[in-house]
DNA sequence: TTGAAAGCGGTACCAC
DNA sequence: GTGGTACCGCTTTCAA
C-alpha cells in the first residue's frame, strides 16, 4: 500500500495525498476528508525511507555507545531519547564496543544511514592518542558531532563533560579534612574521565601535602567480586578511604570491607561515582558522586538543536558540575 | 558524494559502481581496482536509505522495549543486537513506555521504517485484555512479530517465554520443604509473566496444603526503598520467606530485613528474580532465579532468521527453563 | 563485462 | 486547490 494506491482509491493525484499527509492547508475540506478516509480504511503508513530520500533527511540523530547494557549508558540513552523526541527527532542507536576499529565502523554505518548529527556517549570516544579520534573528526566533516562525557578537539565537534576533576578534588579534600590519610583511588578504565578523576585526586593530595603513593592508585577489573578479591589479595596494603570511579567498583570495596570485617564508615570511608541504583543496593548504602548526567544530556540536546537550526555560535565545550550524594558510607 | 559522482570519476556507469560495491564477480579486475581507488579516495559511503528503497528492505529488525534504562531490557537488547548483527541484520530501537496508545504509536513508527520484523521485549506487550494486543496482530499483518517474555495469540506472531510458573513453583516448594510456612510473594506489575509467577506460587502452596492468604500476596511499588518502607508499615504481618518478581524488589526486602534486624536467611529467606547485578550488590547476596534471558534471545533470533528465510513451520511458542542461582539468602 | 533505463515511494516546484 | 513531473540515490533487469 503506497501513495499511488491511496491516490487512485481517492481519485486524486499523489501530490494531493502528500499534502494531506503533511497537513498542508491548501486542500479543500472535502478532498481532505475523502483522502483521510481512504488512508484510514487501508491502514496506510508512509514509507519513511522514501520520505527521507526525498527530503534528504530522516530527522534522525545517530547515538553511539560502547555497550548498551551498562546502566550509565542506558540511562543516558533514555534521557536523550525523550529529549530528541520532544524536538521532533528520531534516533538510531548503535553499540560500538571498545575496539578502535569497531568504533570507526560503527560511525561509518551510522553516517550511511543519513543521520543529521552524531552523538557519542562515553569518554571512551575521547581516546588517548590523537589518532584515536581521527574518525570523530572525519565524521564531523559530514555532520555535527556531540560527545557526552568526553572532549575531542576539532571543527564541528561539540563536547559536554562533567567536572570530574573538581568533584573528586573536593571529595578527597573533605576526606583528608575529616582525618583520612591513606585514600585509595580505584578505577577500571583509562578513559578521559578516569584521567580527570585521577588528576583531581592527585591535586587534592598535593594541596594537602600528602604523598602521592603509587600503591594507592589502583587499576581494577570491572566486576564487583573481582574488585573485592583484588583488594583482599593486598593484605598488607592499608587505607582508610576509597574513592571509586564508578559505583560498581565501590560496591566491590564494600564487599571487601564486609569480608575483612571493617566498619563503614568508621574504619573505611567509601565513595562511589555516578549515583546509580547500585549505590542504593548495598549495605550500608553508598555515598556517590552524581555526575549530572541528566543536565549534560539536556544541554547537549539543546545545543544540538541550535546547531541543526543553523546557529553558528554555539558553545563548543560545556562543563556541568557534579555533586556528592551523601549516604552512609561517608562521615564528612 | 553519490554513486553518480563515483561513476563519473571512475569513467564507468553507476551499474558498475553498484556491482563493485556489492562485490559482484562480474567486474573485471582492472575496472574494480579503478572504482575502488576512487571510492577510497573520495571516502564514499553509499546512502542506505536509497539502498533500502531500491531493495525494499533495510535488513533491519525493529526492537521495542518499554524502557531502555531498565537493566533487564538493556541486557536483552545487548544480546539481541549482537545476535542480529551476526546474521547480517541491523536493528532500530524504540522505547514505547507502558501506555497503550504509546505502544501502538511506537509500533506504527517502527513499521513505517520498513523493518523486516518486529521484536517486542517484555511481558507488558502481552497485555491484559484481548484488545490490548490488537496492535500486535495488526503489526503482524505486515511483518512477523516476535515477543520475548510474553505470549500473544495470532497469525504470524511468535513468542518466547521462560517457564516462570514452574520456576516459582519449584522454589516455593523448596522453601516449604525447608520449613517455611508464611511465604510472601512480591510483585510490582500485573504483566503476563507476573501472573505466571503468581500462579506458580499459588500452585506450590496448594500442593503443600498451605493456605492461600491474600495478605501474603503483595503488589509493591518499584523503588527499592519504597518496597522496604511498605514492608515496614505492615508491622504485624509476619512472614519467614520472600519471593520477589525481580531483584530490585528483593533488594528492598533485604533492606527491610536490615531495618528490622532480621537475619538472612535464618529469620527470612529471600529469593529474587532475573539474576541481575543487583542481586550481587546487596549484603548478603541474593539468590535469584535466572530467567534464561540469553537463551530466549538466542532462540528468538534463530527462529526469526528461519521465518525471514521463508521457513513455514517454525515453532510459534517456545519455553525456556529458568534456574535458581543460589547465593546467601537461601537455606535450601 | 558493461551500460541504459525502469523502478522503489515519497517531496516539492510549477502550471493550470 | 489540484495535477504533472522531475528529482532523491541506489538496485536490477535487459541488451549490447
Amino acid at each position: 500500500m503506497n501513495i499511488y494506491d491511496i491516490a487512485r482509491l481517492s481519485g486524486v493525484s499523489i501530490a494531493t495525498v502528500s499534502r494531506v499527509m503533511n497537513g498542508s492547508d491548501k486542500v479543500s475540506g472535502k478532498t481532505r476528508r475523502k483522502v483521510l478516509s481512504v488512508i484510514q480504511q487501508e491502514g496506510y503508513t508512509p514509507n519513511l525511507l522514501a520520505q527521507g530520500l526525498g527530503q534528504g533527511t530522516m530527522h534522525a540523530i545517530g547515538i553511539m555507545v560502547p555497550e548498551i547494557s551498562d546502566l550509565f549508558m542506558s540511562s543516558c540513552v533514555s534521557y536523550l531519547e525523550s529529549l530528541l523526541l520532544s524536538h521532533g527527532y528520531n534516533y538510531v542507536l548503535s553499540s560500538s564496543g571498545f575496539a578502535q576499529d569497531k568504533k570507526e565502523a560503527c560511525a561509518r554505518a551510522l553516517l550511511s544511514r543519513q543521520i543529521d548529527a552524531l552523538l557519542l556517549v562515553g569518554s571512551t570516544y575521547a581516546g588517548h592518542e590523537k589518532s584515536d579520534t581521527d574518525f570523530v573528526r572525519s565524521a564531523a566533516a559530514q555532520v555535527p558531532v556531540f560527545i557526552i562525557n568526553g572532549s575531542v578537539e576539532g571543527e564541528n565537534i561539540y563536547s559536554s563533560v562533567s567536572d570530574d576533576k573538581k568533584a573528586v578534588y573536593s571529595v578527597v579534600t573533605s576526606m583528608i579534612g575529616s582525618g583520612r590519610k591513606r585514600i585509595l583511588f580505584l578505577s577500571d578504565s583509562r578513559s578521559y574521565s578516569a584521567n580527570e578523576k585521577l588528576e583531581g585526586y592527585e591535586q587534592a593530595l598535593l594541596a594537602s601535602s600528602l604523598p602521592l603513593l603509587g600503591e594507592l592508585r589502583m587499576h581494577v577489573p570491572s566486576g564487583i567480586h573481582d574488585v573485592r578479591d583484588l583488594l583482599l589479595q593486598y593484605r598488607n596494603l592499608s587505607f582508610d578511604a576509597v574513592l571509586a570511579a564508578n559505583d560498581s567498583i565501590a560496591v566491590g570495596a564494600v564487599k571487601y570491607a564486609c569480608a575483612r570485617g571493617l566498619r563503614i564508615p568508621e574504619d573505611l570511608v567509601i565513595v562511589g561515582y555516578n549515583n546509580s541504583t547500585f549505590a542504593e543496593c548495598c549495605e550500608p548504602e553508598l555515598s556517590s558522586i552524581d555526575n549530572g548526567l541528566k543536565e549534560i544530556c539536556e544541554k547537549t540536546v539543546q545545543r544540538l538543536m541550535r546547531v541543526l537550526g543553523g546557529d553558528h555560535d554555539v558553545e563548543k565545550d560545556v562543563t556541568v558540575p557534579c555533586r556528592l550524594v551523601r549516604r552512609n558510607t561517608t562521615d564528612f
